[in-house]
DNA sequence: AAAAAGTTAGTGAATATTCACTAGCTTTAT
DNA sequence: ATAAAGCTAGTGAATATTCACTAACTTTTT
């Protein structure tokens, strides 16, 4: 709920801890490795954090500020409901492509092992998403410009489902192909599958 | 590839691990865990695998023979693409619900940390999904009965993402909810947003 | 001067794995 | 038939390694 309003050196350590992820996994996020990346001792990380559960949670934290804002910035209520959509994913594939390791953090369950904060936390990003999305779909529906054959949470689903499932691909090929291309080509698939029969 | 076939002991293994994930997830599958749940002590488990890995990638190979041969038997050649994607849909839906432990494993990249042979495995475990599903789809488009507006492939993408989205929400959820009545609702209105404009 | 941010050098707990050894069953040799 | 040999599936102890975390001291910043 809250916002914490972190230092700028741990959000050099979330950055790092983001690095860390890409590159080497759930698994490789150690406060060992964190060091490291950061090039201090393991003791000074605790300088800064609490523990190693704070960071994480810090890390998705920052993650949900950030895409509530730019969701913020790029729904804008004078286009029509599938233009925002479609700038929407477009926001989330540039962002995710300029910062691949937020996808093993969003995407990953590993992290949530036990512990219960950094559940919710992950659960509070699906929320931010969510709460974006719905409206934009419900309006489309509303206004005719999306098919109405299935309520506009179920709708909202599929294009969640479709796009994790997108994201989740690029993660296990390693970041290796173009996620733009493919992501760009997953919306106006989406788009086309949402458009209602009678013109 | 090959079908190592394992042995009945190697087989309660595998069910053991499966209710030590479901019940603790990833984090509490170790070699201590494992043993006690078997009743004997940890070094026994080595009597039957070479490692953890092993275990988990034989865990793995066992789901995913499990689901090609009852993607198998339950695709009907005589009925039509929409009644047999709901019945492969259904057949997952049911074998989940009385496996929920299966959910962590398959939607788990903590199994997966660093591991190439697990990786691979669940990898395994999505073309067989994906190989049974495309024609599925295929088949509908060419006989007019799914909209044909976007290739197969990208179809067959939207459906599983759907679902395993679905599957992800029951999972973090803590199984709480009736998988198979989401699950139902959720086939539903695939199908329905599968439908071709004209009639 | 004092607070903030770093260091070294530890802690205990948990991890997967290996070791030497054994009870009980089955196969083989005499 | 029976003794010898081997196999299967266990045991408990010990291994090295890794983990998050801490105490006490020093450097840097303000």
């Amino acid at each position: 709920m809250s916002s914490p309003s972190i230092s700028s050196r741990q959000f050099e350590l979330i950055e790092a801890a983001g690095k860390i992820l890409s590159k080497s996994g759930v698994g490789g996020l150690t406060i060992k490795n964190l060091a490291k990346e950061m090039g201090f001792a393991e003791s000074a990380v605790y300088r800064h954090f609490d523990s190693k559960e704070a960071v994480v949670v810090a890390m998705l934290d920052y993650l949900a500020k950030n895409i509530e804002e730019r969701l913020r910035q790029v729904i804008r209520p004078q286009k029509n409901p599938g233009e925002n959509l479609k700038a929407v994913f477009q926001n989330h594939l540039a962002f995710f492509a300029g910062h691949p390791h937020f996808v093993v953090a969003v995407f990953s369950d590993g992290l949530m092992e036990e512990s219960e904060k950094i559940n919710a936390a992950i659960l509070r990003i699906m929320q931010v998403n969510q709460n974006h999305l719905l409206p934009l779909v419900s309006q489309g529906q509303q206004q005719g410009l999306f098919t109405d054959a299935i309520p506009a949470e179920d709708l909202t689903h599929i294009l969640m489902g479709a796009f994790r499932l997108q994201m989740f691909k690029w993660r296990v090929a390693q970041f290796q192909f173009d996620i733009s291309e493919k992501g760009e080509h997953l919306i106006s698939n989406l788009l086309k599958i949402m458009q209602p029969c009678k013109n």
